[in-house]
DNA sequence: TTCACTGCAAATCATTTGCAAGGCC
DNA sequence: GGCCTTGCAAATGATTTGCAGTGAA
């Protein structure tokens, strides 16, 4: 527990007992594991934690940069009927995605998993602030 | 319309009045739309459509390989304590998520968007089936 | 005492499901 | 006629919000 207490503190978070297990949950199981079974495996320990609280402790961690958040699940898609293999840039200022071309468009195929028997599908993508918007923000 | 309906049929897909609307919405917008998106911009001009059609339709695409589907808005959202560069790996069949070393780290770097100002964050992943669930599938 | 943190309950939003009606072969 | 497709309405599931209670500096 230590450690994720100085984890925490590192990044100028405030660390709590909730907060704690989460982050240390995380650094001591690297499953990947959704917000419910973060949740699931916690109320065991804590029995008075709350599912918002798993929600508001992840998104601080997150935005302090402490963790990676993962959306590999398909939930709130979008759609591209342009099939040939490119990446993606979604502007978090206008929201839109664009088109990323690859300099090497091997390198997805050479960096395939190991244990992977098949693979249906690779994607690349990258968030930020695309130029436009940037300009915006410097008013 | 013609080349979406044409373009459906290639696919082995059959084209219903619905289905060649979408397609064709999909192939002549290149701004990669979500649900919501296309279902407003349809019912324009096919006041009976429902949300349901538009899900249904996407779906039978999607599977048919006919479009791609981004999974880049965050819900259903996974996390990772380890914030160093590395791709995933999904396994469709046991649903764990895998970590996966990449040969060039610096690729992600040089492919960075041209119209891109700021990056906060690049994702690289794999859905597929691992070995193990592979081999149970022989059975 | 103040302010941040927590947690319950209700609200919201995207998506899925059940089922009945419509249309095409 | 039979089957595939469509579309409404209800259900589901994840996440967010409002707000009141709690606890630590």
């Amino acid at each position: 527990m230590i450690v994720a207490k100085e984890y925490l503190q590192s990044y100028g978070i405030r660390p709590s007992t909730q907060r704690i297990a989460v982050m240390h949950y995380l650094l001591t199981h690297r499953t990947h594991p959704t917000v419910d079974e973060i949740y699931h495996e916690l109320v065991e320990e804590i029995p008075t934690l709350s599912r918002t609280t798993v929600y508001n402790t992840l998104h601080l961690l997150y935005e302090h940069g402490a963790i990676l958040a993962l959306s590999i699940d398909e939930a709130n898609v979008r759609f591209d009927g342009y099939t040939h293999p490119h990446a993606h840039f979604l502007c978090c200022g206008c929201g839109k995605v664009y088109d990323v071309d690859l300099d090497d468009v091997a390198f997805v195929q050479r960096n395939t998993p190991k244990n992977a028997a098949t693979i249906t599908e690779a994607q690349l993508f990258y968030k930020g602030l695309c130029n436009v918007c940037s300009a915006k923000r410097q008013n």
